[in-house]
DNA sequence: GCAATGCTTCGTCTACCATCGAAGCATGAA
DNA sequence: TTCATGCTTCGATGGTAGACGAAGCATTGC
C-alpha cells in the first residue's frame, strides 16, 4: 500500500521540540557532547540521550566517542535538509523567535553547518558567479580556472580542498534570503579563512557571524556585485 | 532563546503517519476531497478533517470549496519540500514499502506534483542540457532560443506557459535518482503532452506513469543522452 | 584500588493527541 | 419543504512517547 520513502519518520524525528533544538544548535557546525546538547535543548541528560539515539538511528547525526565524552555532529546532508525546511517554515511565517537584536545579525551573516550563510553568503556566491569564478554546470557548481586563481590569491590552498566524499562547490538554499549560498569544501574553507584572518568572528552561543568594520569593507571589496546595495 | 524558523512545527505536521499518507497521495498532483483523503490515509472522516485543518493552518495545503465538497491540494512549495525529504529518507534507507512490482515502475517514471520524475524525468532534463535547450544561469534554469524551437516543434505553446506566479523551468530534486528533473510550467506542459498524445498514461491509484512501448521509444528518441543506457 | 565524571538503562509517570461515534451544519437535489 | 450528502464539531477514550530520578556501566584521574 504505502510505497516510497518514509517521510513520516523523518518528520517525527525533526518534529519533537527537544530534538529540533538540538539539530538547530548543531547547525552551528560544531560537534557537541550529549550534556551540552541536553542543556541546549532544555531537557535532562537521560532524555537527551534517548533523543540522540533516535536521531542517530535515523541517520541524521554522526557520533564520535572520545574518552568518556560522546560528540554528536550533523550528517552533512542533514544540514542541507534542515536549511530547506527552515526556508519553508520561514516562508510560511512559522517563526519561533521573539524578534530581537540578534535576528538582524543572523540574517546578515551566520554559519550554516560549516560555511557562510545569510546576506553575506548569498552575496559572495552571486559575486563569484558574476565574475566567472564559478559556473553552473547543470545543477552542479564548478570552480573555473579564473576562480581558482582568485581563491589561491586569497591564500587558500585549493588543491588541498579536494575530497572524495564531498564536492568542492555546492549550492545551499538560504532560509533568510531564499537564494543560494556556497557550501562544499570551498565554502567551508572560505569561512575558515575569514575567521582565521580576523575579518569576522563567531558570536558565542549563536550562529551569528560578526564581521569587524574592517572585515566588512574588505569582504565587500573582495566580493562586489552589480546592484550595489551595501548592507 | 530559540531563534529562527520553527522546523519542529513542520516536522510534526509531516511526522504523523496519516498526514504523511495524505501528503504522499497529494504528490500525485490532483486535488482530492476530504473523504478521498480519509480513505487514502486509512482513517475516519472526522480524523481526516482534523488533520487537513492542521495541514492547512500550517500552510502545506491549499483548499478550495466547491459545492459541498472540499478539495485539497499541495501548495507548490510543499511538493518540492516533500521531494527533498523523500530524497533524504531514501538515502537513509527509510523505506516503508514492501518491494513489489510497482516500485520499479515508480523509479522509472512517476508524477511529481504535476511533472515527470524518476529515471525518465532525469533523462529528459539531462538531454535538454546536453543539446543546449536549457541553460543553467546561476541556479535558475533558462530555456534557450534553440530549446524554444524544439519545444514548439513538439506542438507545445511555449509563450502560453509564462506565468507570473511560477517559473517556466525549475529544477526539482528526484528522490530515486538523487539528481534533478524538470519542474515549472514547462515541466508540467511536457508531462501533459505525453499523456495527451498517448505516449504514456497514469496508473490509477499510484504515482506511476506508464509509457507504452511506442511511447517509450519515441521518448528515448526525443531525449537522447550521451552515455546510452536504455532502461 | 577508589572516587569522579559522562552517559545509558530502567521504571514510572504524565500529558498530549490521534482516534472514533454521534450529533450538528451546511449545500444541493427532489 | 424535505431528504441526502459531505464535512465539521463535540465528547470520550486510549495509546504512545516524552519526561525525570535512580541506579548501572564505562572511562579517566588520583
Amino acid at each position: 500500500m504505502k510505497e516510497g520513502p518514509d517521510i513520516a519518520r523523518i518528520g517525527t524525528l525533526i518534529g519533537d521540540p527537544a530534538r529540533a533544538n538540538m539539530l538547530t544548535v548543531l547547525m552551528g557546525g560544531e560537534a557537541l557532547t550529549a550534556s551540552e546538547l541536553a542543556q541546549a535543548a532544555g531537557v535532562s541528560l537521560p532524555t537527551a540521550s534517548a533523543h540522540l539515539s533516535k536521531l542517530e538511528d535515523g541517520g541524521l547525526l554522526n557520533q564520535r566517542k572520545q574518552g568518556r565524552h560522546r560528540y554528536f555532529a550533523l550528517a552533512p546532508e542533514t544540514a542541507a535538509l534542515l536549511e530547506t525546511i527552515m526556508g519553508f517554515a520561514a516562508s510560511r511565517g512559522h517563526l519561533r523567535h521573539r524578534p530581537g537584536p540578534k535576528d538582524p545579525a543572523l540574517r546578515q551573516a551566520r554559519i550554516c553547518y560549516d560555511h557562510l550563510a545569510g546576506d553575506f553568503g548569498v552575496r559572495m556566491l552571486d559575486s563569484l558567479f558574476e565574475h566567472g569564478a564559478i559556473e553552473a554546470d547543470g545543477e552542479a557548481l564548478d570552480l573555473t580556472a579564473r576562480g581558482k586563481t582568485f581563491i589561491c590569491d586569497m591564500g587558500i590552498d585549493v588543491d588541498g580542498l579536494a575530497s572524495p566524499r564531498r564536492p568542492l562547490c555546492k549550492a545551499c538554499l538560504d532560509w533568510s534570503e531564499r537564494r543560494s549560498h556556497l557550501a562544499g569544501t570551498l565554502g567551508k574553507a572560505l569561512l575558515a579563512h575569514f575567521l582565521e584572518t580576523g575579518l569576522a568572528r563567531r558570536q558565542p552561543g549563536s550562529r551569528a557571524i560578526l564581521f569587524t568594520a574592517k572585515g566588512k569593507s574588505r569582504f565587500l571589496a573582495l566580493f562586489p556585485v552589480k546592484d550595489a546595495e551595501a548592507a
